[in-house]
DNA sequence: CGAAACGTTGACCGTTTTCAATTACAGTGG
DNA sequence: CCACTGTAATTGAAAACGGTCAACGTTTCG
């Protein structure tokens, strides 16, 4: 799930000039329409992005999870354009925008490593863009597994609740544990206990 | 969907180096795992990137329009890791990998440039996502509206079929066609020949 | 003027969502 | 050590919804 080398740029930034901020459940990071002042990144919790509407109705843009940059457009931007809510108790990292200007501007390696990551990034996202094309709850738990397991047989730890994950793409947890059974009833797979493995089988 | 400053780095390459290519409609320009040369800019047209998968089924990763550039991620990949194929009779600027990596690295500004159009592009890549998880379809129509939507109504103006817009979120057209009627039918938003209207409602 | 697309709607079927209830388990305070 | 509480994991049943097949009107364009 997470992306490599992602955020490596935020290294770039001299670390005495990045602040820690802790947010409570439904705290307000920045507001959309705020004067754009700093680049973050997710250490733990969540963070939602969410923009409003003239009309009064709202959508998500994007849950920020840990490790995750996110606002990196406010670099060339006045205004960010959407809202940044905590979604529970988390902490982010905040890298002042002119600081980080500062450390690219000069240093046309560091302006490119900032792209290349994002182009990983760009990858990364096109990837689940993949995945979320599969409709079918078993097929995709199926792929899922496929890119998390590793080892001979193909084994995968499970880091958080099934429930987390189905939030995280749409499904619901019950539709999840129902695959999961049949998954296990067909003998596709084996669990025990936050452990996963695939049983070898005859189709993709 | 447009990046409107996006580009700007082309002009960093001697224009000598830059080749023009012209595109029939259908044609390829470049396959899955062909040796990446080139980073392109369209002038006029439209290519579709598209990745296949093993069931054969195909996902749009992105229809780059006028003006637009892409595979940049091809500047530090060794192969293409999708298609990319012309909707219409297009015209594309052939970028040699190796001239603009040349020119980027003298240029902090050029590849800050690069960076912001990839910026966007993760933007981009993260809201669709967040889109992907809403699967009934009449929600799904009404926040790409509104994210597609501008001005007060909010109005957003159709540049391709709903068909279009169908295969690429994974959703079939009756599906779409349904739910738009239903849409109308309820009064959240009125259609007059490829422009529609969002109506104020009592929800989010 | 036809052939392609696009747009639309109905019926049927399989899967997921919803609503609801139950079990399992970890952490907390008495 | 044990109720007590909250989250995770399960499972059932009925309702809602999208996929598929099919038919048909409409627009577009060579």
């Amino acid at each position: 799930m997470g992306i490599q080398g992602a955020g490596a740029w935020v290294g770039l930034v001299d670390s005495e000039r990045l602040r820690r901020r802790r947010l409570e459940p439904g705290e307000a990071l920045f507001r959309q329409g705020a004067s754009a002042v700093a680049v973050y990144r997710v250490d733990c919790g969540r963070v939602r992005l969410v923009r409003h509407l003239e009309d009064g109705s709202s959508v998500a843009l994007h849950v920020a999870r840990n490790g995750e940059t996110f606002a990196e457009a406010a670099l060339w931007a006045e205004a960010y354009h959407c809202d940044s809510v905590a979604e529970a108790l988390s902490e982010v990292t905040v890298i002042p925008k002119a600081d980080l200007l500062d450390a690219l501007e000069d240093n046309p390696q560091a302006a490119l490593a900032l792209a290349r990551g994002l182009a990983a990034h760009v990858r990364d996202l096109r990837a689940r863009l993949e995945l979320r094309n599969i409709r079918s709850a078993p097929k995709w738990i199926l792929a899922w597994l496929r890119l998390q397991a590793s080892g001979d047989p193909p084994t995968a730890r499970l880091d958080r609740p099934w429930t987390e994950i189905a939030a995280e793409i749409g499904l619901t947890h019950e539709a999840i544990y129902r695959a999961l059974s049949t998954l296990e009833r067909t003998g596709r797979i084996a669990r025990r206990s936050g452990v996963i493995t695939l049983c070898r089988h005859r189709d993709a």
